[in-house]
DNA sequence: GCCTGTGAAGCTATTCACAGCT
DNA sequence: AGCTGTGAATAGCTTCACAGGC
């Protein structure tokens, strides 16, 4: 298994790769990524090292070749689902963003309690009542949950994905949801960030 | 200085702390605020002996006090203000996210190049035209820029940005931007971190 | 000559574990 | 008895530096 750092930045290097890739370049040096993704060159290496992929000393990495790679080690061949639960703003932005980007990883329902926005179809991803959220994500077997709700709804939406049977969480609701230690969890907290940039522009 | 993780950590723990007060709370252990934050109370000791604060070992943490002390660790006495550049549904939510929320740190401006959201105030914050930017940061004295534009666009703001002065930037744009070394840049890559929660869904 | 792959070194961050206090 | 504060130990992560290959 590797690490939770790398699989982050082996994400990031496939995002860059996919767009060299549509410019045309067939190789590349890990300085080359190194520059483009913000780390070192010794990094990019280590990175690539552990899923066991094998540059060439003279031509670098293959772009093509490293993309599928990266894909064999962090996507799930037979793709995965997740539910994104609340539907406002930062909901909708999700959607956007997100919308056919990855192949074996695609957004399949939205859940709100405002019936205004039953069965609306958000960027491809159709909006469900709130209390059919077991149901439907048992029924399209989801395994990923994205939080998008205020903070004092979290945790309990939490509790009824993890009843529904989803393996991870993404969480941007200001608060630490309690969950069972078998699901993964990873927090987005924006206003905590805002305020280290706030700290670290004042005193560098 | 305090570490770049550590300032994140105060950061939430003083949320934890702000709700304990409006809930009457006095005083805290370091073993509750552990279990609320989602991290070990030895950590919350040492963050806590970072900013050079002290608790008492019959009583804890005094709730209004580490409050205080953190504010004045983290906060500038003076407030800080900073800009949006991108008034899509993802900044909207920031501008909702943040509005009113801490008062030493306030998003005073937003600017986007669509003319029909000129002038117009959104969450109590004014939406400017993308060409006024750096004189307007520079007017009111914006010195952190969140940026909220497509990833084509995100390096050409931050440089109008850095070019008016800004010292901290907060990127939800999923490309690296390059800055001078004075910048303190902080990324928030949304894309990759739901690939990371995938990743580890299924593997765990 | 300039690259990759990697053992070893170096750093940073976290946790242990316990003295000291109340 | 149960807490805080903290030196010391540990774990985790990143970078160095260089052998080996083209």
């Amino acid at each position: 298994m590797v690490a939770v750092k790398t699989v982050g930045r082996l994400s990031i290097y496939r995002r860059i790769l996919n767009r060299l890739l549509s410019e045309g370049a067939k190789n590349v040096f890990s300085h080359q990524l190194a520059v483009m993704a913000g780390v070192t060159p010794a990094q990019v290496r280590r990175d690539i090292m552990s899923i066991g992929y094998s540059g060439n000393p003279n031509r670098g990495y293959g772009v093509a070749d490293l993309i599928e790679s990266i894909g064999s080690s962090l996507d799930d061949p037979e793709g995965q689902k997740a539910a994104l639960v609340g539907v406002g703003n930062l909901g909708r932005a999700i959607l956007t963003y997100f919308s056919g980007r990855r192949p074996k990883l695609a957004i399949v329902a939205a859940f709100d309690n405002d019936h205004k926005k039953f069965d609306r179809v958000i960027q491809g991803c159709r909006c469900y009542a709130l209390d059919r959220l077991e149901e439907i994500v048992q029924e399209l077997g989801i395994d990923i949950g994205i939080i998008t709700v205020p903070s004092g709804e979290a945790q309990k939406v939490s509790n009824a994905l993890v009843r529904a049977g989803i393996k991870g969480i993404l969480n941007y609701a200001p608060v630490r949801i309690q969950v069972p230690r078998n699901i993964y969890i990873e927090d987005i907290d924006m206003t905590m960030t805002l305020e280290k940039v706030a700290y670290f522009a004042r005193k560098k």
